[in-house]
Order: structure tokens, then C-alpha cells, then sequence
DNA sequence: AGCCTTGGTCCGATGGGTTTGTGTAAAGTG
DNA sequence: CACTTTACACAAACCCATCGGACCAAGGCT
């Protein structure tokens, strides 16, 4: 079968006009007057035209393509975090190829190590994972324009949600509801490095720290619901029984519902209760918690990768996206404080003012 | 700009000798001279010289990459989708393109309509979406393997969970409770067509086809939860209140939980609940539900496409997915009925039996 | 010694596009 | 009615690597 190859020159020869115009129809509409803009189309489609993938990125110096590595399969967040760069990428006309990457923990990737030599996109993003150093290095001695997102860099521009600020947050809207005894609900931590989850708490324990009679236990529960649900009950049953308990995050914080439940103690007349992520789980469960803008901050990062690609140099910068309290039926005042619970059900939800 | 993109000239600068010869130096070892050689390959390794041209063309005859176009802002379930996308081209050695089609309805100029996919792939999987028949006839004609997930096609292989079969697992389990009268949620439908909702409830009727006793009772809400709570409420304040309710999705079924208690009705006592999906809100309100293979449709899919890409031939076949029922803590016998509920909170969830 | 190989290198055409600048006809202006 | 502006289409330059063939010096042949 000869699918012989329709260059832009058939096109052009069978339409009656020049390459130009047939390339202006085909990438910049507006440029083409309507009648032969729809000429050239016509023409175009019925010859089968499709214009050649490396012709184009030799011609445009550049692949009109990024990269985008997260442990997508592991964590639903970055899944979202996709979507953002999705449609951020799609108005600047460009490709998103998505990598998965199993794990946080092993730094190393197999996937971002060889990425560079296969040359087939203008920048990456990497989501989630520190970045190994040699790795790094690489990228960065290559001018592969990089830019890291829920994660640090000691080279490239990152997008974060402030952690720190989250836990803060928390603190600041449950201690301005009348609360001092709070329970703080964590996931076992793999390393004792930096991590979401650490930066998190000590941000709501340094929001506390100017008032000292306030305490802080510490649950530390499994990564599940199930889990969470267990050792917060043990919590609950024993003798200092905080009146508010926030959870790394929503799961989490459902985990501690539930174990309220087991215990007969009233949500939130009697303990308040608050999450992190405004996840579906979040929504169906009516669940105080803090908002993370997972979509914008894939959207910031292409902005961010984009201007990178554009300046052809890597400048190193940190943007911070700041964070909502999403107030709802979970949490109020302690024991019958001034202030009555937000309803029964699902209400719209209100932000708190942010604090930042 | 700074020293961007390292091309054969400045190799060839560097090393004192003209572009042909490094060319050839890297395709034709043979016809250059051994020291010549060593130091052009020498310096070529020493500037990261990448020949991106080369890196396309060699990729040529298979790209080793593959599209994917589903309406992953607005649903995200084909996020979750997307993610058994990715597991398994990755294990197949697989790029995969990702792009957000968020308006299903509109096509303009067939080649503007695949011009998004300009990066040349193997082929394209496409999700969520009946493909309009121009474009689906176009991309047959030029021998494009494409697979379809969640949609009928006429000429390509799909792949979908079965929207039919759902509804009648929903009808069976909630029959073999021992319900006899039903609610049946529902979004209010686009068009007349063909849906995944009609067929759903199509399912479920039919199901229930055989037993003239039972009735079941058509609730039109929203698409959001808090619409379906009001509906579902009017509902269950009038004259022939049903003993199950099966909502078209979880979203949905929580909004009928949420009108129960608005109502004072207890569940699963007085009324059983359940939903579809078994998304992170059902096991947040641990809902009796149906259990979609989300990442099994995207696996799926991608063997299929391999498969297709393979064959080098197009052949049209269908996979329908089984789907599970999800026992959790919505749903019992009515009435005090034989069974007690599955207890109160989260429980190992059980998997019925499939009837498919 | 003159001529032919032959190995090694380089020139320049080639390919399929994009992009910039320019010529021109139609339309708007005083 | 002469004159500027706008809208279009086009020619030409450009992108980066490949490749056939020109060129050249050195050694082998008669």
C-alpha cells in the first residue's frame, strides 16, 4: 500500500496556494482570510494531511511537550494535580506526557534518569519526590528547564502547598473556636526527614506555642482509615480527652470520626473534628478541613515551566499556594461555647478568612 | 540566550572539524578516521550533544507513545482511569500522552480536531466520549488503532464497564434483601440518547422485570449532592415511601443518605441505601455500593491498543468489565426483616457473589 | 614518473515545516 | 480623487541533521 507521505508542499499545490498560508490555516487561523482559510482545510482533510511530528519540533525548536512524573498510581492528589497541568498546558497549546512513579521513597528513578537523553520534551515536572542530587545536576548542567512541585530543590523553581501554613491554619481556627486540648493524628513517618507531614505539625504546634496552656497529643495511627479509627478510640477512651482533633488529613480525620462514633462521643458538640485536602471524602463525610489547591498548583507549575523554557535559564523560586479553612459540620466550640455548630448537614461550605 | 540547545555545528566547532564528519562519526563509524573519531565522540559526550532530530526519526517506526483523550477536568473518574493507563503502558515500556477534552460535544474542522494529537502516537485511547463519526471514520481510513473506553464505537475495539449489568447487580442484591419497593436516582439526562444512566436503570428494571410485586419509583435530581438531598426528601415525605433507594453514583446516594436523616429515617433500619462507583465518598460514608475497575478499564484499554497496534489491523471487539457489589453499612433487609445490618461502622467491606 | 586507488574529510543540496518581512489589492479617510 | 491603512497571501530565510558526491593527499601500480 503507498500511504505515500502528503507533505505541506501537496497541500499547498492542491489548494492553489502558497506553504505559508497552508501553514498559517493549519497554526494560526486568524491570520487566513475565512474563504481560503476553509479552502485549505477542506483541502487538507481530504488529503489526508498530518504534519510531520519531526519536521515541525526541527522547525519550531521545540517539542511542544513536557513531562510531567508523580507518583500518580500511589496518591489520588497528584491525579488532580494532573488535571491542573492538564488544562494549563492545553491553552498553551502543549503536550503532556505523564510518568508514573511508584514510590516517594525510592529516589531513585529509572524514568527521570534516562528523560534527558531521549530529548523528547522541553521541560519536566517532577511531583511529590525529591529530586536524587546527581540527577539533579544532570538536568540542571543540561538546561532541562525542571520545575519541582510538593517537593524542595536546591536548583530548580518549586510549587508547594505551604505545609507549614496549613497546620497553622488549623491551629489558628480551632483555637479561635475556644479549643486548648487537641489531638493531632499522623501517619507513621518512613524517615525522620522533612516531610509533609512533619512541616504540617509543626506548623500547628508553633501556632499554639504562644499559649501554653494549650496541649498536643500526638496519634500516631497507620496510613488507613481503619487504622486511624483504632488508635484514635484508644486515644479517646483514655484519661485527657482533647476537645478538638485535627488529622494530617482527611482520611485520617474520617478514621477519628469513626472512632468518635464507636465511643458515643457527639461530633462536634462534644470534639471537634478537622481534616486536610477537601478531597471527596472530605465532601461526603461533611468534614471541617483545610483546602489544598491541588489544581492550581499544577497550573502554576507549567506557568512557571513555561517562563523557565522562555528565559532559557533556570532561575531558582519558590511559590507558595496558600490555603483555605473549609468550615463545616465536624467542628464548633467546645462543650456548649458561645457558638452553635454549623447545622446538621451539608451547608455550603464557608472559608475562613485566610491567615498568611 | 545562553548555550541552549547543543547542536552538530558546535560540536563541530569544538572539535575542529566540519558537521559531516561528527555526523558521520555517529551514524558511520567506519568512515572515519580512528583518532578523528575518538575526539569528535569525545567532545560530542563532553558537550551533552543530543541529536534531537536523530532522537525522532529513530523513534520513527514505532513512537513508542500513545494518546489519551478523556474529559479527565470534569469527571475524576477518568483520572482514575488514567491511572491504570499509566500502570500498565508503563510496564509495556509505554509513553503516554495525556489530553483533556472537556467539551464532548463540539468538533469543528475534522483536522483541527486532531491536531491536539500533533505529537505523532502509536495510537489513541479514547474515553468518556462517543467519537463524532467523521473523525472516527477519518482515523479508521488512515489506519490509526484507537480504542475506546466508556463509549460505544461502531468501528474500534471498547472497552466499559457494564453500565447494564450494574443495575441489575444493584436490582438482584437489593432484591434478595428481601426489598420490593424502590427508589431509583437519577441526574437529569442531556439527551434522550443512549446513556450510561439509562442503561444503568435499564438494568435495573429489567432485573426486576420478573417480579410484577415490585415498583420502582424514578427520583430526578441535580447532578450535585445537595440537589438529590432535596429531591430524595420530598420524595420520602410522600404517601408510598420506598425501602431501598439505588442512586445512579456515590455523589448522588449521599445525598439521599443525608435526606434520610433530614427525615429522621434511620439507615439501614428503615431505609437501605447504595451507590455506584466506590469512589473515596463511598468509603468515606461507608456506603453499600457497586464497584467500578476503573484502573482495570485503563489497563485494559492499553492492552487492547497494543494488541491492535500489534495486528497492524483494526478489529472491533468489546470487553465489558464485571462489576462488584460493595456491602457496607447502608443497606439491610427491610424492616427488621431476618438479616441484622452489617453492623455500624466500617467493616471489611464484603464483595457479593458477580452474577454476570 | 605518471596514473589510479583509496581512505579521510568536507561541501552543499535536501527534507518538511515555521516565521518574518514584503508586495499588493481592497477598504477607509480627508 | 489622491492617500493612508488594513488584510492577505507569498517568497525567502531558517531550523538541524543526513547523505551523496567532490576534493585531496598518500601510497600502489605499470
Amino acid at each position: 500500500m503507498p500511504p505515500e507521505q502528503v507533505t505541506i508542499y501537496d497541500v499547498a499545490r492542491a489548494a492553489g496556494v502558497s506553504i505559508s498560508t497552508v501553514s498559517n490555516a493549519l497554526n494560526r487561523p486568524d491570520r487566513v482570510a475565512g474563504a481560503t482559510l476553509e479552502l485549505v482545510l477542506a483541502v487538507a482533510d481530504s488529503l489526508g494531511y498530518v504534519p510531520k511530528a519531526d519536521a515541525v519540533s526541527k522547525a519550531r525548536q521545540t517539542m511542544g511537550r513536557i513531562g510531567v512524573l508523580a507518583p500518580f498510581s500511589s496518591y489520588r492528589s497528584y491525579l488532580e494535580r494532573l488535571a491542573g497541568v492538564l488544562v494549563e498546558a492545553q491553552g498553551a497549546r502543549i503536550e503532556v506526557s505523564a510518568f508514573d512513579h511508584e514510590s516517594l521513597a525510592t529516589a531513585s528513578s529509572p524514568v527521570l534518569a534516562s528523560m534527558p537523553i531521549r530529548g523528547q520534551v522541553d521541560g519536566i515536572i517532577v511531583m511529590g519526590m525529591r529530586i536524587e542530587d546527581v540527577i539533579e545536576k544532570r538536568l540542571f548542567d543540561r538546561h532541562v528547564p525542571t520545575v519541582v512541585v510538593d517537593a524542595e530543590s536546591s536548583r530548580f523553581p518549586s510549587v508547594a502547598c505551604d505545609d507549614r501554613s496549613g497546620g497553622e491554619l488549623a491551629a489558628r481556627y480551632l483555637y479561635g473556636l475556644g479549643h486548648r486540648s487537641f489531638g493531632y493524628v499522623v501517619e507513621p513517618q518512613a524517615s525522620q526527614y522533612d516531610s509533609q507531614a512533619i512541616r504540617r505539625l509543626s506548623g500547628f504546634r508553633d501556632a499554639l506555642s504562644g499559649s501554653p496552656e494549650c496541649t498536643v497529643q500526638l496519634i500516631e495511627a497507620g496510613s488507613s482509615t481503619q487504622e486511624t479509627r483504632m488508635a484514635t478510640r484508644a486515644m479517646l477512651d483514655g484519661p485527657n480527652r482533647p476537645t478538638a482533633i485535627m488529622a494530617h488529613y482527611d482520611d485520617l480525620a474520617i478514621g477519628a470520626l469513626l472512632a468518635a462514633k464507636d465511643a458515643g462521643i457527639a461530633v462536634p458538640q462534644e470534639l471537634s473534628v478537622m481534616g486536610c485536602d477537601d478531597g471527596p471524602a472530605a465532601v461526603a463525610s461533611d468534614l471541617t478541613t483545610i483546602r489544598q489547591p491541588f489544581r492550581e498548583s499544577g497550573a502554576v507549575a507549567v506557568r512557571l515551566l513555561l517562563a523557565t523554557i522562555n528565559a532559557s535559564e533556570i532561575t531558582r523560586s519558590s511559590v507558595y499556594l496558600p490555603l483555605d479553612v473549609v468550615e463545616r459540620s465536624t467542628s464548633c466550640p467546645p462543650q456548649g461555647g458561645g457558638r452553635a455548630p454549623n447545622g446538621s448537614g451539608h451547608s455550603e461550605p464557608r472559608r475562613a478568612s485566610r491567615s498568611l
